[in-house]
DNA sequence: CTTTCCGGTTCCTGATCGTAACCAGCACCA
DNA sequence: TGGTGCTGGTTACGATCAGGAACCGGAAAG
C-alpha cells in the first residue's frame, strides 16, 4: 500500500516521500489538501530562508549551511529535498573530491521567491506597526495582571 | 527579566507573549530576528487560513472553526490570539449569553490578507507543475532502490 | 434538573525539531 | 604510513511543540 507518512521531516530514514495530506480541506474556498500541503511546504520557516537565499544564484551546501544562520545540517538537508521534491530547486552533484554539490532555484522556485519576497518586504516595511502593536497587547496584558 | 519563551503556542498557561525570537538573522539580506518573527507567524500553517478565511469579513469564534476545517480549539484560539497581538486581527466580545466574540482583519491584516491570496493563488496555478514533479522524484527514488 | 451552546483552558501524548556524533572518500602533510 | 581536514550526508536521541480530548462557567432551553 506504501503508506506515506505525514509531512516534512521524516523522524527515522531520511527519507522523504510525504504525499498523503494529514488535513483535510479549507471549504471556505475550495482550498484541497494538495494546496494545503503545497503551502505547508512552501511557507516552511526554513524554505523560505533557503529559497530567499537561493534567490540571486546558485550555492552549494555548505555555502546555505553558514548563510543560513542556525540551521542544523539535518534541517538543511530535509528542507532542500522536499524542495527538490516539489521541483522548486535543482540539486547538481560533481563528484569532484571534496564532492562538490550545488543548489538553484529552478524557474517554478524563481516565481516562488517573488512570493518570499513580497513576504520578506511586508514584514521589513510594517515591523514597525507590528511591533509597536506586540508592545501595546503586552501591556495590556500586564495591566490586566 | 521577564524572559519571553520561543515561539507560538505556550505549552502551559495558554498566554501568548513570545518576542524573543530563537535564532539569529540570515546574514544573506540583513533580514533579522524579528523579521523571522513575524514571517513565522505570518506564515504559519494557521494562520494563513484563518487570514484567509476573515478575508471576506468578520466571523466568530465557531464559525472559524467550523470553516477551517481540521484546526482544534485551541490552535485556533492560540493563532487568533498571536494575530491580534500583532495587530493582524480585530477581537470584538458581546456579552450576550451565550457570549458571542468576532473576529476580524485589521488594515494591516488585510495587506496580509492581499499577499497570502497570492500565495494561495501560486500554490493553485501551480499545483499541476509541483504534483508532477513530486511524482518524478518518487518515481526516482523507487527506481533507486 | 439535565442538556446545549459558547468561547476558552488544561492535561497528556505522539510527532517534530535540533544537537551532536558518526560515516565514506579523498587530499594533504609528515 | 598514519593522522587530519574537508565535503555532503545520515543516524540516534533528548527537548520541545502541536494536536486531541476532556473539562469549565454561565445562562437559556427543554
Amino acid at each position: 500500500m506504501d503508506v506515506r507518512v505525514s509531512d516534512t521531516t521524516h523522524p527515522q530514514k531520511l527519507s522523504v516521500k510525504p504525499g498523503a495530506a494529514p488535513l483535510d480541506c479549507a471549504q471556505d474556498s475550495g482550498a484541497c489538501a494538495v494546496i494545503r500541503s503545497i503551502l505547508a511546504r512552501t511557507t516552511d520557516k526554513w524554505s523560505i530562508l533557503i529559497v530567499k537565499s537561493l534567490g540571486r544564484g546558485s550555492h552549494r551546501f555548505s555555502e546555505l549551511r553558514r548563510a543560513i544562520d542556525g540551521i542544523s545540517q539535518r534541517m538543511l538537508t530535509l528542507t532542500l529535498r522536499n524542495l527538490e521534491r516539489d521541483g522548486l530547486v535543482l540539486r547538481t552533484v560533481t563528484p569532484t573530491t571534496p564532492p562538490r554539490v550545488d543548489y538553484e532555484l529552478t524557474t517554478l522556485g524563481e516565481s516562488l521567491w517573488t512570493l518570499t519576497e513580497a513576504f520578506g518586504q511586508w514584514a521589513m516595511s510594517n515591523r514597525p506597526e507590528i511591533e509597536s502593536a506586540r508592545a501595546r497587547f503586552d501591556a495590556r496584558l500586564d495591566a490586566d495582571l
